[in-house]
DNA sequence: CGCGTAAGATAGTAAGCAGTTACTAGCTTG
DNA sequence: CAAGCTAGTAACTGCTTACTATCTTACGCG
């Protein structure tokens, strides 16, 4: 942080670019990120942006792909070679815990995107990411029917609603009392009651 | 609407520009919301809401204790009278539905308050109701255990912040489908997991 | 060593923002 | 019925925004 300036060639600066935007929206409100502040955050001009990007909703189209390649490799990697459906999805929700807590911004990036009405092509990314992330829950929940972890009077969607619905009640609850790290320490209790929500009794 | 313009009285006056900033909340971004947009949704020119309003922010914390009094009349008029905790809870969580249907601008406007990182009056305003919506949930859930219906083992505070993370999620799921009463028909499925998921098994 | 060019600086522009001001129509009241 | 009050208008201010045109630098390559 705070480099003297440098030249860096069109590919490595787009990512810097992305890395100052999602800083930024850890600290505030992403529709008030000017692109004159991140460009500050970068130790650039704000003209200079738009030698890589033709717009700033083009910017947030990478910012949003930025998050979708991160978040949805991390869950995959979190429940690669976890055979029970129930264990891969707590340890899809705590690697994504986690991830939110290395970037704070991110929710608030999420649920912003969401927010603008205009069908923005940043907001269209967001969309299929968490179409994506359903996709993925609603799989592990019917491999969880099939193997007798999960209740077959579960709805499968709701199911999978509810499990980004927990994260994002851990989030608010993190603005709420400013305490980002708490998330980790909170989550556990949060998903048990999920977790038994959903489980086949015995 | 789009009434002729009518001089109204003050507090009428101030009445109707909450009102109008809900309607707008419910079709486009609130950050995005201008005080010209306010005024031409109530027919009015722009520099006259400054005589009601000494500044915008103030509009805000206006509009949130509306929301505040209003959402909480609502579900405490919802569980008077249940003596049984969970079925209490869960007409708190239908009326909480039915009133984010009739007003699909609030949700967006407590997340965009919660996401302002300088602590405004609007946004104390939206942690305050928030913090006492809580409140109240975990004294029906302390209720619930001692009537033997919640499951001692429940994190009391964890289950408080699931509730309001499941509505959350229904209220992500209707900006994703961009169908606002399908939040209706889709609560049961979502509380009847969560329901599950504090519930004492016999 | 010198030169072409990609990356950045500088200094704009037009539009949109919250908030202000001078003025006015119409109601109420002494 | 004149004086004052209330609520509103219309035009403005200073500031911020995304975006651009033009000049300048420094890196890589022969």
């Amino acid at each position: 942080m705070m480099n003297p300036p440098t030249k860096l060639p069109a590919e490595e600066r787009k990512a810097v670019t992305v890395e100052a935007v999602i800083a930024l929206a850890g600290s505030q409100n992403p529709s008030d990120i000017t692109t004159a502040a991140i460009a500050k955050h970068m130790n650039l001009t704000q003209g200079a942006l738009f030698r890589h990007f033709p717009s700033k909703d083009s910017i947030w189209q990478s910012v949003m792909a930025w998050v979708q390649d991160r978040l949805l490799a991390r869950i995959d990697r979190a429940a690669e070679g976890i055979s029970s459906p129930l264990a891969a999805m707590q340890a899809m929700f705590m690697s994504h815990i986690d991830f939110v807590i290395e970037h704070p911004g991110v929710p608030r990036m999420m649920f912003g995107q969401l927010q603008n009405t205009e069908p923005t092509e940043a907001k269209k990314m967001a969309q299929t990411l968490i179409q994506r992330y359903l996709e993925r829950l609603c799989k592990r929940i019917e491999q969880g029917k099939a193997a007798g972890e999960i209740a077959l009077a579960v709805d499968t969607h709701a199911a999978a609603v509810l499990f980004v619905g927990t994260i994002q009640g851990l989030v608010m609850q993190s603005m709420l009392s400013n305490d980002v790290p708490r998330m980790r320490s909170d989550a556990p209790g949060v998903f048990a009651i999920y977790q038994r929500g959903i489980r086949q009794q015995p």
